[in-house]
RNA sequence: GUGUUCGUAGCUCAGUUGGAUAGAGCAACGGCCUUCUAAGCCGUGGGUCGGGGGUUCGAAUCCCUUCGAGCACACCA
């Protein structure tokens, strides 16, 4: 379907057009004083210059060809050269039946050019427990896969583990020194190593972060560690068997944990899987002239004309020979072109990094890595503060595990709910629902509190607010869902049944406002996509919520006599649930039954 | 130092890409439940959009300048 401006605007191109003025001054945009109109055009204004036409005289002549429009109930013009329009009811109302008549669309058409998107997000580290700096990149990078999908293109999510590096040498040297007995440590050993992994994962997580402590003092300690790290990457046998176990271990108590946030990833490629592309990448940057030895380092300028500030050349090598992290993200995406060809990469990080992820795009693009057809794109998002507006930190300081900040989240939430329904006798619910509900409005209130700010600044990740069920919050969408299925669940058990019937124009002035939100389902969508901005879609389901309480309130469905009035209603109800759960599902949340 | 992002109500944030009287939520105050979930709805108060200058019919938005804050600046990731 058409959206809802285009349609306004092709009708106001017309009487443009008509009175001899350009089209292109037949615009419409919402309206910003909702007290005068709905819609709004400002072209008069504009075209006023060219034609050397005093604003009102044109905005006058357009309105008189708008007369008698099917598409507007009033089109007037106004002071300096506004146009301000209402759109015709009957119009509104078949407008959002076509919606409802769309199944599982809601008129948003799917992209005629589908592309093939790879986005990079998580980036967790193996062996260390996802902690609070996770969090964001987990749920903005879902959030984007999600209204990417939805608008049509082809969207494939990569976890960009971290499992390389000198961690894994650091795990292989205390797991030598706790237990040197194990077969992979024995060089001589040519059988087939263990199926079951030789630690847990709680016995990983503590592992690490000893080893790293021992290596800070002990410079012996680190030196085995380097040693371990570089024997496992040149193919020691035994040290690769529990690379694959720590990995393993690793792995499943990750997919765990962002499973408990519904974030899931298509690939779980890391950085190790790079390893075998750099010889050939580093060698064809040297032979085609890119890459050249500075204060002895391999670096590749990436300097443009246009900089307003100097731009380190791109490291490949190290001095010392070693690969570091730009090497390992370029080989990354020579794979990624490799396997999948895809016509953007979208790299969701932390916003610190930009400067560093411009340097390795440059020196992607021009070392031929990638095509002019390759989009790559840096969404960097801000640091999550506390209350105090600084990173961050658990009482004592420590960066906290993500696990327990869920956890507390949605301790927090079953409190609420339990109290609460003290109070709703009859809508009592279990033990086990109210747990499983409290998890469920736990994660939309640490989502909704993401989400709704701009990826891209810092934000402040206020416990209280964003568990309260008051004001623009998860928890308070949710309650709106709940209600409409609450009605639409008593029309049913009355044995009623409006599936067949068609939304029959305008009743009041509120569901005409109601009808107007529903109706920029489409726009909001391709918008929230093309701008890679989910904090869009939260917007707008917030205004939609708001609109439908307001509808809520001053119409009472069940009791409405009119049996197609009635049914219309609960048409327009279940096309707003609809909508809601569709544009909650792509921020990676969902409501439950009762709350 | 260079660059960069930002500064909007007491607090947390929007602001449709230059439009009319700058909007929400929280907090404060006042109304509305014998009727579909009051986790709701309706209303009141609260602003020199950091300051100054400019561009034009018109600026929170674009340009310059100034003050203030955050962040980044090749062998870490």
């Amino acid at each position: 379907m058409k959206k809802m401006l285009e349609l306004l605007t092709e009708e106001v191109t017309r009487a443009f057009a008509e009175c001899g003025y350009d089209e292109k001054y037949g615009k419409v945009t919402l309206s910003n004083r909702p007290d005068l109109c709905e819609y709004q055009c400002n072209g008069a204004m504009a075209a006023a210059k060219e034609y050397k036409t005093a604003p009102i005289q044109i905005a006058d002549a357009v309105a008189k060809k708008l007369a008698g429009s099917p598409v507007f109930s009033m089109a007037e013009s106004v002071k300096p050269g506004f146009l301000n329009m209402k759109v015709d009811e009957a119009y509104l109302a078949a407008y959002v039946a076509g919606m409802q008549a769309d199944e599982g669309r809601f008129g948003c058409e799917k992209t005629k050019h589908p592309k093939t998107v790879l986005i990079d997000y998580g980036g967790p580290n193996v062996a260390k427990p996802l902690h609070v700096g996770h969090l964001r990149s987990a749920i903005i990078g879902e959030s984007v896969k999600r209204i990417g999908r939805f608008v049509g293109h082809t969207m494939i999510g990569d976890v960009h583990l971290g499992d390389w590096g000198l961690q894994m040498g650091l795990i292989i040297t205390e797991l030598a020194a706790r237990k040197p007995e194990l077969v992979y440590f024995d060089e001589n050993y040519e059988g087939e190593y263990p199926a079951e992994a030789p630690f847990t994962i709680s016995e990983l997580e503590e592992i690490y972060p000893t080893a790293s402590g021992k290596s800070k003092e002990d410079a012996a300690y680190r030196e085995a560690a380097m040693q371990a790290t570089y024997e496992l990457q040149h193919g020691r046998r035994g040290y690769q068997a529990l690379l694959s176990h720590i990995l393993h271990v690793s792995v499943t108590d990750l997919k765990r944990n962002y499973e408990n946030l519904n974030v899931s990833f298509e690939l779980w490629k890391g950085e190790s899987d790079a390893q075998p592309y750099i010889p050939d990448m580093v060698q064809k940057m040297k032979e085609d002239g890119f890459a050249y030895v500075s204060e002895g380092a391999l670096v590749v300028d990436v300097k443009e004309e246009t900089d307003t500030k100097e731009i380190p050349p791109c490291m490949i090598l190290k001095s010392d020979g070693a690969s570091l992290y730009n090497t390992t993200d370029l080989a990354t995406i020579v794979w990624r072109m490799k396997d999948y060809r895809p016509d953007e990469i979208i790299y969701v990080v932390d916003k610190r990094q930009e400067l560093y992820f411009t340097q390795v795009f440059r020196c992607a693009r021009k070392t031929g890595l990638v095509g002019a057809d390759t989009k790559l794109q840096f969404l960097g998002f801000g640091t999550m503060n506390g209350k105090d507006g600084k990173p961050f930190k658990t009482r004592e300081g420590g960066v906290m595990r993500l696990e327990y900040l869920v956890e507390s989240v949605n301790a927090e939430m079953l409190k609420k709910i339990t109290e609460n329904q003290k109070s709703k006798e009859n809508l009592a619910i279990g033990e086990e629902e109210a747990n499983q509900t409290a998890r469920m409005i736990a994660l939309a209130a640490i989502k909704y509190g993401d989400l709704s700010n701009q990826a891209s600044k810092d934000y402040i990740f206020d416990v209280d607010r964003f568990t309260s069920f008051e004001g623009n919050t998860g928890p308070y969408i949710l309650y709106t869902i709940v209600r409409i299925k609450s009605i639409l669940n008593k029309y049913r058990g009355l044995g009623k049944d409006a599936s067949g019937a068609v939304i029959a124009g305008v009743h009041s002035a509120s569901e005409k406002n109601l009808m107007l939100a529903l109706s920029k389902f489409n726009a909001v969508m391709e918008n929230a996509y093309e701008e890679t901005a989910p904090h869009k879609v939260c917007a707008y389901i917030y205004d939609l919520a708001d609109a439908f309480n307001s509808f809520y309130h001053d119409t009472k469905i069940m009791t409405e006599e009119d049996e197609t009035v009635q049914k219309s209603y609960i048409r327009v109800l279940e096309l707003t649930k609809s909508v809601l759960e569709t544009c909650i599902d792509v921020l990676g949340f969902a409501a439950p039954e009762r709350m």
